[in-house]
RNA sequence: GGGCCAAUAGCUCAGUCCGGUUAGAGCGCACCCCUGAUAAGGGUGAGGUCGAAGGUUCAAGUCCUUCUUGGCCCA
């Protein structure tokens, strides 16, 4: 990588900027990879480790990318960097959706393009064209977003769902399907989009509800003729009788061709007094309220085959229809209990009309409009208030409101979808239910509920898949029809198409309009066939991609075999009904299996006050302007790390810009202090390390977290759990610069000469730390880890010297053994909460941390003395005090009560341990003491509870010391720490040249001073005792140590800056550089 | 109407699988401290009936039941 910052005090250690520019080494990063083929290198380095897949689903590039898409990228990019570095092969080819609706309309949208109408006036072939180019120009978009965002992932290798190869294997699964009978066409009822002029599959319709308000007419159909033995005779003889009828789509009434009527249903004839209607007794009071008369009870049984006028007869149908019927579907949650039957417009009535053998009258065109009666040509549903002031001008209407429900619209266009029958092509998945649910059962889900929930649920609910569309840019159907015979060939490849036709069509582009214009003599009866016009559902081409992306099987069947299953694919989790069914549908009927082992589904992307991103709330976040601003590592780091990957993410400035101070900069921050000091030291990397086991207790400390870190975040990125991994990468990082560095900055800062050996431990120790950090951030923030490494490794070390160019083709780290310290580390957590309580005790006695003092006093559970005893002297440092003792639980100082372990002693005393705990507390501090000293010498003790004696055991109860001194004393429940406040003439004296150096290194400061720049000091200080006691104690000489002074003089200063030194007096400071 | 998920500090979230007695972190706020790596760091404080009610248990944020609210999905 090109060093924008060369290095100025060593020829080995860069400078890292302290305010670094994030995009912009990101760029240099990328560069740097670019040029050494670093993605390449680190795949082929690869090529011999046991295989790992990712499929990459494709993205439908029919737009820009936006924020979601890197959430789905960033996901798709870190589990195979990870399993890359642990050794497998994880071949990274990419793939583009080209087909679709989507694609058609961005093309219809930039032509000026409505309807099918004007496309095919436009022409189908420049139509395509336009599609096609549209689709590459995205791409192009995408591939320069994948790049900068870090997404190793192939794009000159990348699958083309368009490609004709692709479209080969598309065609042989179709003839598969078709030869195992798993392929039909039906005329069925299904939602259609009229502007689209296409049917949608379930999964389309499934993302298209909304809440609408439709129109609720109830109207009257009456009976041409009487009910039998009610108003055949006596006083209801003559009067009218109408069915009332309940429907929120009035325009369905055009061709009704019968009622249904529930068989359990219960009816009434009712009076209203004017006339009679029938009704469902449950349904009487919400449709005509309390005001009628019930005349008659009525059974199902008995309207059963009564026929009546219904209100349009656009035609006359020529079996007998037009009358009640029974069917179960008819329930009485709402409407009126009789129901209207619209063949071709709903599925149910579709169902029963096909039953009875019905005339189905469909008085309705492809584009939605009427074809008979007075509203020719109007779309159906804005005839829809003509209709009901029709019926109100006829006297049918009973009553018209609004109804507000969900309804279905076309996903694409917007367009409210019908239920319409038309002829389409199936795929019976319907058929292999049972395998679908039994290979569910062996994805590995993230989040797991999906696969008993919301996948399952909806395999359990499988109906067949819609197929066809009845549009021009997507594969097309492999059907060729014979005009004479009706015979349907299906062929599996462009060759066997040249072989059908005689002619060669290997060459073809197998999309329309060419391929409409090839037909075939009929292999049945010779006669001419035609392909059907239709095209795949384009979730057929991206279901496909497992085999298709290789041209399987006519191209690629070794690469088919060893990247099947995948072991991983990744998609926000609306792709259930998606791409993630319609990977498991085609592999289930094809292969019998599910072609991926583990699925991570996300969440979505949501504004930084949780709102759905969308164009019309103006809340849209350009990824480009996220990844320029606040760099793709932060971006990444954001997606990873917030909340669970299958919750909605919450993305924006103010939660980048705290990624990138807390995480990014602390991170960052470190490793600057690490070169920095390197650089002035010229740390030699490849001198002789000391053994772990002879370093500092804190060098220890960082060491055994550094094990444990690495051991939980690739347990956690094994098992895809990011959030794991990255809470405890963000702890570690803090712990590093908050405390190991905190603590250790001294040994980096004093003189090389001092103890050299001490100085080595910690560097080594910190360079372990940076460099076996870069290696685990490596597959989460890819860049940072770069630098880090390059900055660490690879400029220190040279290329030469074998230092592996990238930290992205070195191995994933493993813990060394002798790292490992279990209790080193829970001694330093006990060391941390004992400095935490010495800064509160201090801030309660308002003693600054600057005023050094005498003694210090620390109780802790006796089980974690030994621990504690190496790090006193961190713990007196950190806190300024002389001398921290550890209390050891016998002197006159402590006072010890007993804390009751309700781990242990509930299982003991059950529904007695409430007052043996009360008993142990509620003990003297004499009696405490006696306990204690009992437990600690047999292990076991008596206290009395209510009287009777009970055995406690020293796993029972921890015994917690407290110091009774009269010190500054600040505890919580097992740690105590005791501070003297009371000060000497020489421990104030200390004090005020501490506050000296601190004012001096302000100076420095100021002044810009560099780190190892030499300086002149003019000191003075008032009154004169101070400063002969300052003297005296050696305190100038030290001051000038600590602040690199070559000299110091004590004289007056004119320009001198006035340092308060409270009540011992003041001083005088000025420095010279 | 059905399914799934969620509800913990002002905000964003851990902790719940596997129950253990002062429920944590970050951000924000107030006061104080520390600082020659740091755009930082530390301490204290305000701020929690762990959505509600029942139950199981010696012990429930955690397990069970019901309910409420919100989100997603289906019908």
């Amino acid at each position: 990588m090109s060093d924008p910052h060369p290095a100025t005090t060593s020829t080995s250690w860069p400078v890292a900027p302290g305010r670094p520019d994030l995009p912009d080494f990101e760029r240099d990063v990328l560069s740097y990879w670019h040029e050494h083929a670093v993605f390449e290198a680190s795949v082929d380095r690869r090529a011999d480790g046991p295989v790992w897949t990712f499929y990459e689903g494709p993205p439908t590039a029919n737009g820009k990318p936006g924020a979601h898409h890197v959430e789905s990228r960033v996901f798709k990019d870190i589990f195979p960097r990870y399993r890359t570095m642990k050794g497998y092969s994880v071949r990274r080819k990419g793939g583009w959706d080209c087909h679709g609706l989507p694609v058609e309309l961005e093309v219809e949208k930039e032509l000026g393009l409505d309807s099918k109408a004007d496309i095919e006036a436009y022409g189908i072939e420049a139509f395509n064209a336009r599609c096609r180019e549209s689709v590459q120009r995205y791409v192009s978009d995408w591939e320069q977003l994948t790049e900068r965002i870090g997404f190793w992932v192939d794009t000159d290798d990348a699958y083309w769902t368009m490609d004709p190869a692709y479209v080969d294997s598309l065609w042989w699964a179709l003839k598969k399907l078709w030869e195992r009978d798993l392929i039909f066409e039906d005329f069925r009822v299904a939602p259609y989009c009229a502007r689209c002029g296409t049917g949608l599959s379930d999964a389309e319709v499934a993302q298209g509800y909304q809440q609408v308000e439709d129109p609720s007419i109830t109207v009257r159909f009456p009976l041409t003729e009487p009910i039998p033995g009610v108003t055949d005779e006596g006083a209801l003889a003559d009067r009218d009788v109408a069915l009332l009828i309940w429907t929120t789509t009035p325009w369905t009434l055009s061709n009704n061709a019968a009622v249904a009527a529930g068989p359990d249903v219960a009816y009434e004839l009712v009076d209203t007094g004017d006339e009679l209607l029938v009704v469902a007794a449950e349904r009487r009071e919400a449709v005509l309220g309390g005001d009628v008369e019930v005349v008659a009870e009525l059974s199902a049984q008995q309207l059963a085959g009564l026929h009546y006028a219904a209100p349009f007869t656009f035609t006359e149908y020529e079996r007998d229809q037009r009358y009640v019927l029974l069917d179960t579907y008819v329930t009485t949650s709402e409407g009126t209990g009789l129901v209207h039957l619209s063949p071709g417009f709903g599925i149910e009535d579709h169902r029963i009309v096909k039953r009875e053998g019905f005339d189905a009258f469909i008085p309705v065109d492809l584009q939605g409009r009427f074809t008979h009666g007075p509203w020719t040509g109007t779309f159906v549903k804005d005839a829809d208030p003509h209709i009901i002031t029709w019926l109100d001008e006829a006297g049918l209407l009973l009553r018209a409101e609004t109804y507000e429900h969900t309804y279905p619209f076309c996903w694409r266009c917007d367009h409210p979808l019908l239920y319409l029958a038309k002829p389409s092509w199936y795929i019976r998945t319907t058929e292999k239910r049972d395998e679908l649910l039994a290979n569910n059962a062996s994805i590995d889900w993230h989040p797991e509920h999906i696969r008993d929930g919301r996948f399952g649920n909806w395999l359990e609910n499988n109906v067949d898949w819609a197929l066809s569309r009845d549009r021009y840019w997507g594969t097309p159907l492999p059907f060729w029809r014979c005009g004479a015979c009706d015979h349907i060939e299906v062929v599996g490849s462009r060759a066997e198409l040249s072989t059908l036709t005689g002619e060669d069509h290997s060459e073809l582009d197998p999309h329309r309009p060419y391929i409409d214009d090839v037909t075939m003599p009929c292999q049945a009866c010779g006669e001419v066939a035609r392909r059907i016009p239709d095209v795949a559902d384009t979730w057929f081409d991206s279901g496909g991609m497992p085999y298709a992306q290789w041209g399987y099987p006519h191209t690629g069947q070794a690469e088919f075999e060893r990247h099947y299953p995948a072991d991983f694919i990744c998609e926000a989790i609306d792709q259930t009904r998606g791409w993630f069914y319609t990977l498991l549908a085609e592999s289930t009927l094809l292969f019998g299996d599910s072609s991926y082992r583990t699925c991570v589904c996300l969440g979505h992307i949501v504004d930084a006050d949780g709102r759905k991103m969308s164009k019309s709330t103006g809340n849209v976040l350009d990824p480009w302007e996220l990844v320029e601003r606040h760099g793709a590592d932060a971006v990444r780091w954001l997606m990873f790390a917030e909340g669970n990957p299958w919750v909605s993410r919450r993305v924006g400035h103010q939660p980048l810009d705290d990624v990138v101070r807390q995480f990014v900069l602390t991170l960052w921050n470190t490793h600057v202090f690490f070169t920095t000091y390197a650089a002035i030291d010229a740390f030699d990397l490849d001198a002789p390390a000391p053994a772990v086991a002879d370093r500092p207790a804190i060098d220890r400390w960082v060491l055994a977290e550094l094990a444990a870190l690495t051991d939980t975040v690739d347990g956690a990125l094994d098992r895809y759990d990011v959030s794991t991994a990255t809470r405890s990468l963000e702890r570690f990082v803090a712990d590093l610069s908050n405390w190991y560095v905190r603590r250790t900055r001294r040994r980096f800062w004093r003189s090389a000469t001092e103890a050299p050996q001490d100085k080595r431990a910690a560097y080594h120790t910190l360079h372990t730390c940076l460099t076996t950090l870069a290696q685990l951030l490596a597959p989460f923030t890819p860049f940072l880890a770069e630098r880090l490494w390059q900055d660490l490794v690879v400029t220190p070390r040279g290329q030469e010297a074998q230092a592996a160019g990238s930290v992205h083709l070195t191995d994933f780290p493993a813990a060394a053994d002798e790292w490992r310290d279990e209790s080193l580390r829970a001694a330093m957590a006990t060391a941390r909460r004992v400095v935490e309580l010495g800064r509160q005790a201090r801030n309660d006695a308002a003693v600054k941390v600057r005023q050094p003092l005498a003694r210090a006093l620390v109780s802790v559970p006796s089980a974690e003395r030994a621990g504690l005893a190496q790090l006193l002297d961190g713990i007196a440092d950190e806190l300024n005090v002389k001398a921290v003792e550890l209390s050891d639980g016998t002197g006159e100082l402590v006072e010890r009560s007993v804390k009751p372990n309700f781990r242990a002693l509930g299982p003991a005393f059950q529904k007695q341990a409430p007052q043996v705990a009360a008993a142990l507390q509620a003990l003297t501090p004499g009696t405490a003491d006696t306990l204690a000293e009992q437990l600690e010498a047999e292990g076991h003790a008596e206290v009395e509870v209510d009287g009777q004696p009970a055995t406690v055991t020293s796993e029972m109860v921890e015994i917690v010391e407290r110091p009774r001194t009269g010190w500054a004393v600040a505890s919580d429940t097992s740690v105590s720490f005791a501070l003297d406040t009371s000060l000497t003439r020489e421990l104030e004296v200390e004090g005020a040249a501490r506050e000296l150096i601190r004012a001096i290194n302000d100076q420095r400061k100021a002044a810009g001073l560099e780190l190892d720049d030499r300086i002149e000091l003019i000191v003075a200080v008032q009154p004169d005792a101070l400063d002969a006691d300052l003297e005296a104690g050696g305190h100038f000489d030290a001051i000038a140590r600590e602040v690199l002074a070559s000299s110091l003089h004590r004289a007056p200063v004119a320009d001198g800056t006035s340092v308060d030194l409270g009540e011992l007096g003041t001083a005088l400071i000025a420095i010279r550089a």
